[in-house]
RNA sequence: GCGCCCGUAGCUCAGUCCGGAUAGAGCAUCUGACUUCUAAUCAGGUGGUCGGAGGUUCGAAUCCUCCCGGGCGCACCA
């Protein structure tokens, strides 16, 4: 629509300079057609007039006139404008007229669930990359938001024509498996009736006693054997143990959120297919590797990079860097064109030393889009809760859905931007009011619901085709009218909260599109004594329905009938 | 010190990418609306130096520069 009207608009400008009213510089030049926030001024406004009333010399609304007056033999000539004028300083504002909003509503529920559906991603592949939380403890809050916006953003790139494909890299190698290990020992020690101290430098959680409780009833015979093998090998053995019986828990966890990944791939897997290896050969081969101090330096700041960044270390060890810098390699090689890896706020220093990796391995760097996830702070009455898990205190993953629920922690984390910390509430999201945002979305879908199931009672099936053939012209309110806009706006939204990577647009979408419902119900009702202005009700009713249950999939909140 | 993010109503935040019409919600607070499809709702009132200062522009919350405040990062940790 807004396409067509810059068209027309395009037109009119090459028209008036034709008639040698315009300098011709005028026709080319750039203007937007959009939407006026206020409804007032009508359903689509350019700022042509604006923009180009300096190059053709006179005040804006007297052009803004011109212009007019040169569109209105193609406002006529089109069925889905109704009027034209001008307002505020210039603006040229457009009325859409009734029948095109029957087609749109008619294209709404021809298109069900694919209504927003555009092809823009052309079926390329992209891959996200998300939570990837070291498996040495429980998954905690922000690694909560991160998996809501990865799964979310995931669904909204599928939605626009992308192939995505979700992963999560599992660091199930390297010096934190160790002390892992270690942790396990010391626990063993002390399940054995041993006075073993934890160290400063393992991990002092609760859940480490679990896991090697869990060892000894597993493997009752290694658990004796263990203490023959050196140390080092018992501290692999342990390790990976526990990691992989916490990688178990995190996907368990990850499931009951509603968030499941495509592939779960081990840095373990990386290693031994000699990934890191390839990569520090072909790095030095170039020169882009080199040694010193008994370390390999990945020289780094040939692409930018403030410092040089270590790959191996002197004790012949990786960094954490190297087998990423493979792994970020090898999902280039398995085809994927453009990669999303959603990091904790912490990481972010990261960022340089893998684009340099991996424009160092002839891959490009642009390719990959690092989308910052920022910090969750959790509110308990209005204090803050303290994280800090020396103090106890700390709220983990598991007890934040336990207390809350998945659909309100999804909502509120995909309510803010990701760029933004985040303050979690935890009453205002446990609360089953008004109060609560999730509620009132999730009750507008339960209105319909409830609607379309008296309608069924009262003889009406909603699914039938003699709605089909509603009368739409009856739909006249201005209610009626704000939601039928809104339901129209739901497509470039969509492009919008994936092209921009940010699905809080979303969410703040149907919240508005809930507004505008809740005002609809209000105001129009629905199932009345005339039977035409009901079935065209319903029939908006069912292309709301659509929208809001759509919407919701893709956040990946519950769509209730009944609340 | 350097880099990234944030600063909009009493509180929590949209809006910033791509500059436009009197800057929007929710919560809090005040006033109204249930014999009718769910009042987990609706209508209305109160509430603003868009962190500050310059600059660009016909026009700046939005773009540029500088500054202030807060968070995070700057390891042979991950």
């Amino acid at each position: 629509m807004r396409r067509r009207i810059a068209e027309m608009v395009s037109d009119a400008l090459s028209a008036l300079a034709q008639a040698e009213d315009l300098p011709q510089k005028v026709a080319d030049a750039c203007f937007v057609v959009e939407r006026p926030g206020d409804p007032t001024h009508g359903d689509a406004a350019t700022n042509a007039a604006l923009t180009l009333a300096q190059q053709a010399g006179m005040p804006p609304r007297q052009l803004a006139e011109q212009i007019v007056d040169a569109l209105q033999q193609s406002v006529a000539g089109s069925e889905y404008l109704s009027g034209i004028d001008v307002g505020g300083p210039g603006f040229i504002n457009f009325k859409i007229s009734n029948s095109f909003r029957w087609d749109m509503l008619r294209d709404i529920r021809r298109a069900g669930e694919d209504y927003g559906k555009t092809d823009t991603g052309a079926g390329r592949r992209v891959l996200l990359e998300f939570v990837s939380a070291n498996p040495t403890g429980p998954l905690v809050v922000v690694q909560a938001r991160a998996a809501a916006l990865g799964d979310v953003l995931c669904n909204l790139l599928r939605k626009t024509g992308w192939a995505a494909h979700s992963e999560y890299y599992v660091n199930d190698s390297g010096g934190q498996i160790e002390t892992l290990g270690l942790s396990m020992e010391i626990r063993l020690r002390q399940l054995d009736g041993e006075d073993a101290e934890i160290p400063e430098n393992a991990y002092p959680g609760e859940y480490v006693r679990q896991l090697a409780e869990r060892f000894r009833l597993r493997h009752p015979a290694d658990a004796g054997r263990i203490w023959q093998l050196s140390e080092r090998q018992r501290r692999e053995l342990l390790g990976r143990f526990a990691a992989d019986e916490i990688v178990k828990q995190h996907r368990a966890l990850l499931d009951r959120y509603g968030v499941s990944f495509d592939r779960w791939y081990r840095e373990s897997e990386i290693r031994q297919q000699g990934g890191p290896q390839a990569v520090v050969n072909r790095l030095r081969r170039q020169g882009l590797a080199y040694e010193r101090e008994g370390a390999v330096w990945l020289r780094s700041t040939e692409f930018g990079d403030e410092r040089d960044r270590v790959l191996v270390k002197s004790d012949g060890s990786y960094t954490y860097l190297l087998p990423d810098i493979a792994y970020h390699v090898s999902k280039f090689e398995r085809g994927f064109d453009r990669l999303i890896d959603i990091l904790g706020p912490d990481h972010h220093g990261h960022v340089p030393g893998l684009h340099a990796g991996i424009q160092g391995m002839g891959m490009d760097p642009d390719a990959l889009e690092v989308v910052i996830s920022q910090w969750v702070r959790l509110l308990r009455e209005g204090a803050e809760v303290s994280m800090s898990k020396r103090a106890g205190t700390f709220v983990t993953m598991e007890q934040l859905l336990d207390e809350v629920g998945r659909d309100a922690a999804r909502f509120f984390f995909i309510m803010r931007a990701p760029s933004s910390p985040l303050d979690f509430d935890l009453e205002l999201a446990k609360s089953q009011s008004d109060e609560n945002p999730v509620y009132y979305v999730k009750y507008a879908h339960a209105r319909l619901c409830s609607i379309f199931a008296q309608a069924t009672q009262k003889g009406v099936d909603v699914r039938s085709e003699d709605l089909t053939g509603a009368d739409l012209s009856v739909l006249t309110h201005e209610a009626e009218h704000g939601l039928i806009r809104r339901l129209g706006d739901f497509p470039e939204v969509i492009g919008q909260a994936a092209g921009s990577l940010e699905p809080q647009r979303l969410a703040n979408y149907l919240l508005e599109l809930a507004a505008d419902f809740h005002n609809f119900y209000t105001h129009c009702r629905v199932l009345g004594d005339d039977s035409k202005t009901t079935a065209a009700r319903l029939y908006l009713c069912c292309c709301c329905r659509v929208v809001i249950a759509e919407g919701l999939r893709i956040l990946g909140v519950e769509a209730v009938q009944k609340m």
